[in-house]
DNA sequence: ACCTGAACACCGTTCAAGT
DNA sequence: ACCTGAACACCGTTCAAGT
């Protein structure tokens, strides 16, 4: 059974999805693939070379170009942050995926490079965009992972705490791009 | 050799800052504390429940009270952050550790409930309050996940990126701190 | 180019039994 | 109350060898 790194990648991204990360093992994968563990090192030197290519795909797969091209700066950005949260919301333990991989710098580099862009075209010095951009994906990363773990939390029994959706995301996005804003009139 | 629950978490803490959550194992910290692995199970129910009192004393070790208490909110809201970002950073993978159990509601909730409390009396009403807090944490965490990334990156010889420390992080936390201001004045 | 088979050096957790 | 000893069911990774 000969395969492609890609077949590796959809097959990590189809377990990812329906057991989580903890079960996203050298092993099963190898089983589900139907080679030996040690067959998928001839694709990836590394389990975390792997989980990169698995981010860039998640990021790959989510909605994107959902906001006008002429619209506002602010409209653009609030738009590729939605976009994002919905990417990673889309497989378990996706959020975690993403934000670690690109905290290492192993994958996904786009909606960094993205919204990066989108804030210089809006008017912010080169430091100021790429800060402001890593402050919107911390918060974008970690109010998914937020959110993935009270779903965790759900399927596994615990119903303590409301979960929070996307009123609350809107809420915690309006702030950081209230806060660039006024970056912007200095 | 018996032990108290304290001890363990202590040793735990110094396995941390030496070599780093990877090698922190039930195994290592058993032999550190010279008894079985199995042992540690008497004084905690799981590795994760271990992680989320190690959490507790990440903050708790930390600094407190750098901001006077008649300080305006936004200066004491900024003092709170730059604290457990300097709590975090005193042991390798703390911030990592830190956000994962709180994440999960298993550790570290005094910074959530200090920055909401603050928030509160600044102004804004108990739901944005806990929006801005859960804002303010996702941005301090992500920044300081960031930096220790970099740091292990260095510690292994990868010397790739400029090293982003205090002041990109004073940066990032007045975009926050900025949004929030915002909020108040609607 | 892609895979097998077997091994190496580990994990977290459980549990009966000891003091 | 705290610990031992042994086991269970796993991990990621390496490497010589096969096709």
């Amino acid at each position: 059974m000969r395969h492609r790194r890609a077949d590796v990648v959809a097959r990590a991204l189809d377990i990812l999805g329906e057991v989580g990360l903890p079960d996203l093992t050298m092993r099963r994968l190898g089983a589900e693939l139907g080679v030996q563990p040690s067959a998928i090192y001839h694709h990836f030197p590394s389990k975390q070379a792997l989980l990169g290519a698995v981010a860039d795909e998640i990021i790959a797969r989510g909605p994107q170009g959902s906001a006008a091209p002429d619209a506002p700066w602010d409209e653009q950005v609030r738009a590729r942050c939605a976009e994002v949260r919905q990417a990673v919301l889309a497989y378990q333990d996706g959020a975690d995926v993403v934000a670690t991989m690109w905290a290492f710098g192993l994958g996904g580099q786009a909606p960094y490079d993205d919204l990066a862009k989108l804030l210089e075209a809006g008017g912010l010095g080169t430091e100021l965009a790429r800060t402001a951009a890593r402050t919107l994906l911390h918060f974008v990363y970690g109010h998914a992972i937020d959110e993935q773990a009270h779903a965790q939390a759900a399927r596994l029994g615990a119903i303590d705490s409301p979960p929070r959706g996307a009123g609350d995301f809107d809420a915690g996005l309006a702030i950081v791009v209230a806060g660039i804003a006024a970056e912007l009139s200095d």
